[in-house]
DNA sequence: TAATAAATGAGAATAAGTCCCATTTATTTT
DNA sequence: AAAATAAATGGGACTTATTCTCATTTATTA
């Protein structure tokens, strides 16, 4: 059975491990030769502060009277340009967005019906093997080059998700 | 080399072979006890003209004139409450949909990040049987009952989509 | 430290989708 | 088949998420 933590290690097995989150949001602009202001760095923090994908709104919430909205928007699409952030649009249609760090494995989605909460979740080795082959069929039969895929999975937690309970 | 009659199939392929559209749409809507206007046929035959999901803008500029903007989107409710519609969100966020028809395959999509084409495409039965048996461990992983999946894959096309060449 | 360039905040503008209600259309009853 | 009832529609007002604009502030460079 799954536990927060497992979901949490893509985030402390990495070089960030021992820093706090200011510190390493401002590595992470520097790194991508982006300026580090304040805004910048309250929503990198905010995005790490769950391990999940969150939704604008939870965003919002958190830097309430700190990021205005232009900025917030401003700010995810600044991240999106230099790809630590990926955003996507949950089954009832909400936009949710997730850093991604360097490490950051490839994963997919699991979706509550119920409570909404969105799962991180990662699929075997041999899994993934088998997947890209079919890819590559895929690419031959509609001669189409591809470059990324996602499995996502729809379902109700049955006790599990932090809001559902 | 997957061809536009390759994807038609599914809807040529079935009951509907032979009969019009509008027979067809009068037929779907009378197997699930809804009542049939012609604001309902309309839209069903605008979603019948193609075979690959399409955008709301598509549907609204087929129907111009002829369906209001709230009817068109309260009829595509009443379509997905009756399971023969399913709608989802593409890469840039548009909101697309497409029928289902009662012996359509169980299939994924395609996106093409270039001319924004989406390409219904289905995987091979041992694939989707692989993917089950991975989705169970998931399920007794985080302790979810799972009802659906969808890979979804992006990429762009080389030459093969109707809007790219 | 001053000059320049970039980012921000606040709110106006846009666009997708929903809601409301008077009228029309379908269904049921007689 | 016509009248009565129930459901669906059109049109526009409304809501909400996101984008845009521009004067001010903050970061970077000289």
């Amino acid at each position: 059975m799954s536990s927060i933590n497992e979901n949490l290690s893509h985030f402390f097995d990495t070089a960030f491990y021992n820093k706090n989150m200011s510190e390493s949001s401002r590595k992470i602009l520097s790194d991508h030769n982006v300026s580090i202001t304040n805004p910048r760095i309250l929503v990198l923090e905010a995005l790490m502060e769950s391990r999940n994908p969150q939704t604008i709104d939870d965003l919002q919430k958190k830097l309430q009277n700190k990021v205005a909205k232009s900025t917030l928007y401003r700010v995810l699409g600044d991240l999106k340009k230099i790809n630590v952030l990926h955003e996507f649009t949950s089954p009832d249609n909400t936009t949710v967005v997730e850093l991604l760090l360097h490490d950051a494995e490839h994963h997919h989605h699991l979706f509550c019906g119920d409570c909404g909460e969105i799962i991180d979740v990662g699929l075997s080795d041999e899994f993934e093997k088998l997947l890209s082959e079919e890819i590559k069929k895929i690419e031959r039969k509609f001669n189409f080059h591809i470059n990324d895929h996602r499995v996502e999975m729809f379902g109700t937690c049955t006790d599990q998700c932090s809001n559902c309970k």
